[in-house]
DNA sequence: ATGTATGCAAACCATTTGCAATGAC
DNA sequence: GTCATTGCAAATGGTTTGCATACAT
């Protein structure tokens, strides 16, 4: 991530926590720090990890506290996917378009213009919109090719 | 739900116990009417509710059993949304349009052609598309009117 | 008769909570 | 000094599992 993007989630933080009289502890910004070297999904396990190789370690109450936070900030985004909870840093525009394959869970980030246009077409009455997520299930080509019993994402979870 | 689609429904688990040599049980077609009765999104809990009041009690293990073999046979699909897992009839097309508020976690489905055209025209490389869900997140009038200071809906989860 | 499906209770795992200790203000 | 925040360990809640029993084939 740039310097500067960092710089403006620090500042987004730094505003909150002064005006809403909230503390400004080190386990915020180590927290923060470890987000922003995080690049596309990540668990609070992830994140915890990273945090005690940086020989920073922080409870597991911290890092679910701190994290909501963050959703709160629109600092990351958390998504709810068939494979586990799954965070993310918050794009400029807030809009997640993923490819997810039934079989073998694997994830791929799409743009796609013409779905925000879409998306933002739609006319909803009396809501005031803070972005969206789009998922398109399916089987990529790895699987396809593998498995012609095909075996569900379900099924090989339960076998692991 | 209308007598055909329904008809439809049992014809698909039909045909995959038979071919697949699993076991015709009473429990299977009661959950199925179950869910036939269910309308909108569902918990495991609602479905184990319903049988109950048909005086058809079904343990748990067998409604998380049943409810996987029916998303494996898309009679059902399985939405992870912020207050939880709920689970919603398939219907033709497989494609899910909802509007989500992030304060009182209400949900309103709604129904695009425009998004569906949208996604349709994604262009994916090797990938066979099985349905998508779309979840626009917000904040509805009502919340909007009352929370001047307005809360999260994970606060207001946690305060219950 | 065979072996799959069910029910029960225990296990599991991610997340949350209660409370005492810490530390930002 | 005050009270929000942290860390720890226990609790929680939804989901899964192991095993003995029931029952569809």
């Amino acid at each position: 991530m740039d310097t500067e993007t960092k710089a403006q989630l620090k500042a987004t933080l730094d505003g909150y926590l002064e005006t809403s009289r909230h503390r400004k502890t080190s386990e915020r910004y180590a927290i923060l720090d470890a987000v922003c070297e995080m690049t596309g999904h990540f668990t609070i396990e992830d994140l915890g990890e990273r945090l005690l190789s940086r020989n920073f370690p922080v409870s597991r109450a911290t890092l679910y506290n701190t994290i909501s936070l963050f959703i709160k900030l629109h600092i990351v985004i958390r998504h709810r996917l068939p494979a586990g909870t799954r965070y993310e840093i918050c794009d400029m525009e807030n809009n997640h378009c993923h490819q997810i394959c039934n079989v073998c869970g694997k994830i791929t980030e799409i743009k796609s213009q013409i779905v925000i246009d879409a998306v933002g077409a739609i006319k909803l009455q009396r809501f005031r919109r803070e972005g969206f997520s789009l998922y398109i299930y399916g089987i990529c080509s790895t699987c396809m090719a593998k498995n012609t019993r095909s075996k569900t994402l379900m099924e090989q979870q339960k076998n692991k």
